[in-house]
DNA sequence: GACGGGATTTACT
DNA sequence: GTAAATCCCGTCA
């Protein structure tokens, strides 16, 4: 069942950074439907979270679109290679997103290894760059909604025991304390997909 | 108009 | 473990 629009107005951005866990996310583009479920994620919580494209109320070109109403997509481009891809929550105006790092893949596995290239399966989907290329996704779509149908997220049912999410430090950031450490990343415990250290 | 750097990945040694 | 790849964007001149 795909998640309707009330689901991404809330702006309880952890619990749904949480929730997204064991939910599946699927792109249909150029006619191929490519996805699978979500595994990790992290939270970037605004114009207060130092690690947040919006700190400090910041509003530039890139980032305008993480101001939006939730239930759109944001995707920026990082080390100028890879295209990252969040969903952007709550209401219009405030700014926070979830990063979507790690999926396991399940549909279009065929479709995903060739946009991946020679790739191991282990690796198809793992970490937000390699996410993004498995399922098409660049910059270009930057803002597209995610109840229409090129991206959505699906519930299937698939119930995760709050135990087997582990919070952890979110990865690869530059900002200083307290949101260096604070343990705004989420991941299904004992995936092999997820990215980086998983305990 | 120049310059620095980044929510990473991959191929090296 | 370390480094290279590689491109706008945001900032400052």
């Amino acid at each position: 069942m795909k998640l309707i629009q009330s689901f991404y107005d809330s702006d309880d951005t952890l619990k749904m950074a949480k929730d997204l866990i064991g939910h599946f996310l699927y792109t249909n583009l150029d006619g191929n439907i490519t996805g699978g479920m979500i595994v990790e994620t992290e939270a970037y919580m605004g114009v207060t979270d130092s690690s947040c494209h919006t700190f400090n109320n910041r509003k530039t070109n890139r980032n305008a679109t993480m101001y939006c109403q939730g239930g759109v997509i944001y995707m920026y481009v990082c080390y100028g290679i890879h295209d990252m891809l969040n969903i952007v929550t709550g209401s219009e105006g405030d700014s926070q997103v979830i990063l979507i790092r790690a999926i396991e893949p399940l549909t279009g596995i065929e479709i995903m290894k060739e946009r991946r290239g020679d790739v191991p399966l282990k690796r198809l989907t793992k970490g937000p760059g390699s996410l993004a290329k498995a399922l098409g996704l660049k910059r270009i779509h930057d803002g597209i909604s995610l109840t229409e149908d090129k991206v959505w997220i699906e519930d299937q049912g698939f119930k995760v025991e709050p135990e087997n999410i582990i919070e952890t430090a979110r990865i690869g950031l530059g900002c200083p304390e307290p949101y260096f450490s604070i343990p705004w990343r989420f991941f299904l415990k004992g995936n092999v997909f997820v990215s980086g250290k998983t305990k």
